[in-house]
DNA sequence: GTGAAAGCGCTAACAT
DNA sequence: ATGTTAGCGCTTTCAC
């Protein structure tokens, strides 16, 4: 079959390629006339613009791309969907790309973005390529982090109050008489890890209890860290009275190892983690969780981003913009 | 900052154009001493080739579309997943698009990615659109199904064999002694769906036991329809001794409406499913699922439609490729 | 081993 | 209201 196009159409319909552009952009100022015959060419034709020779011309690719951790991850994924959705909305396709939090991944991919040309990047940043993002930032790239930042580098981030999240989860376990409270952190580098553990560290702290290095355990935010840890924590004399896990993954891990020994939720040992995904609601038992507004988070960044795209002169010589969204507290019975 | 690209390196380095590009690219026959002054500069001004430009030029993207059902489903965020790892080991991006299983937003997202000139679908297709498809592929387009067959087209897939996977699971829950044994099922009109019943009615009648139209309901794969299947099916009298779910998603929501009034897994009623994420092991009780190797699936999908855009020859006037992989039962407490 | 130059398909400034 | 045309940045053939 031949190649279909712009002038293809444009013969057919008897007019020039300025025009047929126009009319698939829907241009104003074409005679309805002649917009209708152009269309009917088109559809004949099953044509679409080529958005690739489009795109070089107009140096803009209505292109977004998104690196996450790994959409394996729920967090991700609605965090993936949130953004796919505001960009279809507005015209964008979305590249997806897993970065495994690895910064040297997540390099690999801002430089394949970047080739790619897209028109902004979302970004939940593993904290390391400062320099080679505010490369990009300099370059004209949109950029918006979300869930973390990356310490060194001023740039607008939509993210959630890791800190007061965690400081009123443990308030909440103080109120219920728990007070030997582990925790189960991820990477302390992250500033999510960092900021949970703030939280934690100021809510003990104000109940007069001391913290207890042996009780803060760092994972890297996967199932199997979760396992590990709590198998440590539970094999310790005395064993705490309650983890708080500050992710889902390190948290069903966490789970496993408790009723692996044998023990009992909410009984022996509680249970409170970060993440509230559908499935929480029917685990035995079901998680108290720290409720975060994933899809909102999403949203928000994909929103701001292309705003920024659209208008880049309104954000030139503001400060940073941090947004960050409220968490709440879903108790349910993995706590007593 | 202007704007850097190849002129600019070449005239930095002192070469052409050209020169700049085979070194970029690799191209052997490049004077060693050449390739290094041309890299040095490249990598000062950390210039990285246009590939809006390129894949104009070379008429050929490297970018890989996927269109998936809902990456909020576990199913399909693996699916992504395992698409995207293979897709980045042979240098290609993958754009997401989420169809929502809704043949209208799959017919404009198949737009999309053609008009993106994308080297290759891969689709879980609704099974509305073969018309377009089959346009698609007479256009040269490379398309690989994955999941589902689209009625009416002939097209390489990569699938599970799901009438196998029912018929294995019912015959199970009848040595176990269940008789009234129910189905939620998704869209009978999706293969998956209309295979799954095809496997679940075959048990049944080679056990001489009765199809009871009663027990066959229809949802459309959606935690919704579980619980309103679900609520159904237990407000029946009598109602069914086990209930096998087709998905998930309608698992969740059916566990839920049976605790919702007041009965117990197994020992009140039992349920299976198909799918097994890991958070399975921890539900109460946990689940008894079909577990299908999604990401296999996904990443099968990716390696054959990568062969075939390499070497389109090699299909050209071959069959339709039916690729089905093996499921297999994951026996836990929610079936007694 | 390297360079010159045409052209991929489109858009937008300008001309009519 | 519509047409003409230069040029976006790159690759590749052909020439040297």
């Amino acid at each position: 079959m031949k190649k279909i196009n712009i002038k293809t159409i444009a013969s057919k319909a008897g007019v020039s390629t300025a025009t047929v552009s126009r009319v698939m952009h829907n241009y104003p100022g074409v005679k309805e006339e002649t917009k209708k015959k152009v269309l009917k060419v088109a559809s004949q034709f099953n044509y679409e613009i080529n958005a690739v020779a489009s795109s070089l011309r107009r140096e803009k690719t209505n292109t977004l791309g998104i690196i996450v951790g790994n959409v394996l991850s729920q967090f991700y994924s609605t965090l993936a969907k949130a953004v796919e959705d505001v960009a279809i909305e507005e015209g964008y396709s979305l590249i997806l790309c897993n970065g495994d939090d690895n910064p040297q991944k997540e390099l690999k991919y801002l430089r394949i973005l970047k080739a790619n040309r897209v028109d902004g990047i979302i970004l939940t940043p593993t904290g390391k390529n400062a320099s080679y993002i505010d490369f990009l930032k300099k370059s004209g790239m949109q950029i918006v982090l979300v869930d973390r930042l990356v310490p060194g580098l001023e740039n607008d981030a939509v993210l959630v109050d890791n800190e007061k999240g965690s400081y009123e989860a443990i308030k909440y376990l103080i109120s219920r008489g728990y007070k030997r409270i582990a925790i189960i952190n991820g990477f302390p580098d992250r500033t999510t890890g960092a900021e949970r553990l703030e939280g934690y560290k100021r809510a003990l702290t104000e109940a007069n209890i001391n913290i207890d290095p042996g009780l803060i355990k760092t994972g890297n935010f996967k199932k199997r860290s979760g396992i590990n840890l709590a198998t440590e924590l539970v094999e310790a004399d005395p064993r705490p009275e309650v983890i708080f896990v500050t992710n889902l993954d390190m948290a069903l891990g966490a789970v496993l190892a408790i009723k692996n020994k044998g023990l009992h939720i909410p009984r022996d040992i509680g249970i409170l983690s970060f993440d509230n995904p559908d499935w929480t609601q029917i685990t035995d038992p079901p998680i108290t969780t720290i409720n975060q507004p994933v899809y909102s988070m999403g949203n928000t960044a994909a929103e701001l981003i292309i705003k920024k795209i659209n208008k880049p002169s309104n954000y030139r010589n503001e400060p940073p913009l941090i947004i960050r969204l409220g968490t709440h507290l879903v108790i349910r019975s993995s706590t007593s």
